[in-house]
DNA sequence: ATGATGGATAACCAATCTGCTATGCATCCG
DNA sequence: CGGATGCATAGCAGATTGGTTATCCATCAT
């Protein structure tokens, strides 16, 4: 691009592009109409092509008008975010939606980083089932949903950031008499937890049972609760099929196991849905924090 | 943000991020030290506060100058990618993956229409299976690949932009004996096409299939070819599970039909995938274009 | 320690910018 | 048709810009 543009004439042209016309805009900013012909004549010189047809005393844009639009919409957002960025005080609230698989381990770190570097920006944390969540984020209650990807037929007009890869395991207390045999096997001796049917994971879960012959099986009780599961699962011999993240606390310690499944079947993408055209305060760094935070982990790991 | 700040400011803080220092910024500018020195100094304090700790004769940015320097990289190289859209002459080559799903109906669309905005940007279009594509993805060889969202165990690194829902029909000739019987019926009583299992809609098949006690059916054949898929069924009583999208012509003109499976079972998420940081020339517009089109023809329909 | 390197600051200045007014011309609306 | 509205062009002027050189100071490497 020629030097000699300015943001000047980028502003300009975008007030320009909206109004669809001159008077008006040099009106609003408080310049003659005058200045502002000459301001958008120089710029389309220096762009080495008209952004408008001038039809009558109507502006219109050019195709190629508005193709720079897009783009330099994009970037003087880009600029503005970053300076809004940078203003201390109230920067609005990022509201996001938890799913369970990530509540423990990974977005403690994440929601950490993300105010040593957007202090001002306030997070409002709303948990529940995936379902209620994406409808939170598609009426705009929320701006964002953390967690695995939700269903293909939820997915109209949002947009996924992938973080990484997770598997569901089957968790046990550390001593639970199963021990190392396969977990078919023990899932048959031993009362069974399942995720509820409203969880991403359960038709895998499902899946997995039906593969083994166990299809139809009773579950003690359904859920994905990491109080609830847990206490029941320390408390007995009780197995639970669930994202490894949820109990990743408590493998770390030793105080519960994940039986060998035999299978790395029960995998799923875990990140971050957003509605495609949201600009939410925050929301593009909260999203590239938490890609920055798995990556670090990973490599440390 | 302060009005005040210009696009050489930018310009110039980018550039002394990158580089560490500011003698050799200028120098590269072919400007003088204090010159740049000064610059920077407005910047800072236009932007109120400081970019850079001047560490010794080191300067290391901020945790503000790291958060502004993205978004005035992103607000850049928009910029850039805007002028550079309006150039006219050779643009490079945008090389896209094709699903099946998408070839009959949508991408000619998506294709003309890109072709009118981005006229200098070529396209060049790799089909086959969604593993090879992926594959082509990751490697770099392809820009983006347009169909149905790959499976989750794919996707690490990678982002995709939903465009509409589409499902799997059971398709047939328009004068299939069948007619609008319903579809296990018609499935016990004719040859059946199923997609390989190397196809993305394959388990959802399966799945279908062995719900209505049709698990282990053998197909005539595999395939997601529509010439190939078409002649048969065509010339023959075969049914063959398919895309909507493949055969949306045939559908049109009446010379196939979609059978009804009493379920609206078989839909899945069709969009845009591409790597998280790719910048290929015109591949943003490609996406945005592709969503456009979509959307106009939801309306329109 | 010492010379070399790199950044900050100050004083100065020419070129450019960015506004203005005046004016012309086309179009739209009664 | 005629007045009002809106954009383009031209000429002009003050403010600002964006550079310069000179100088100082801190740090780093030898």
């Amino acid at each position: 691009m020629h030097p000699a543009v300015k943001l000047r004439h980028i502003r300009a042209f975008l007030d320009i592009a909206t109004e669809g016309g001159l008077s008006a805009v040099a009106r609003a900013q408080g310049i003659t109409q005058p200045a502002l012909s000459r301001t958008l004549a120089e710029l389309e010189t220096l762009l080495g092509q008209p952004m408008f047809l001038r039809q009558g005393r109507r502006l219109v844009l050019t195709e190629a008008g508005a193709l720079f639009r897009r783009h330099a919409g994009a970037a003087v957002q880009a600029l503005e975010a970053g300076a809004a960025a940078l203003r201390p005080g109230v920067g609005g609230t990022l509201r996001i939606g938890v799913l369970p698989t990530v509540a423990t381990r990974v977005l403690p770190r994440v929601v950490l980083r993300f105010r040593e570097l957007r202090p001002e920006i306030m997070l409002a944390a709303e948990t529940g089932p995936h379902f209620h969540l994406m409808r939170l984020l598609r009426e705009g209650a929320v701006d964002l949903v953390i967690g695995r990807l939700p269903g293909a037929s939820e997915m109209a007009g949002l947009r996924f950031d992938h973080l990484y890869e997770e598997e569901v395991i089957l968790a046990a207390r550390h001593d639970h008499p199963a021990g190392q045999r396969p977990a078919p096997e023990a899932l048959a001796a031993s009362p069974v937890i399942l995720p509820p049917a409203t969880a991403l994971i359960r038709p895998v879960v499902d899946d997995y049972l039906t593969a083994n012959g166990l299809a139809g099986l009773r579950p003690l009780i359904e859920t994905v609760s990491l109080a609830l599961g847990r206490g029941i699962c320390l408390a007995s011999d009780a197995l639970w099929f669930i994202s490894r993240g949820v109990v990743a606390h408590e493998l770390g310690t030793g105080e519960m196991i994940a039986l060998p499944t035999g299978a790395r079947f029960m995998s799923g993408a875990v990140g971050v849905t957003r509605r495609q055209e949201s600009v939410a305060p925050g929301l593009a760094d909260f999203a590239e924090i938490a890609r920055e935070t798995i990556e670090s982990e990973a490599n440390a790991g």
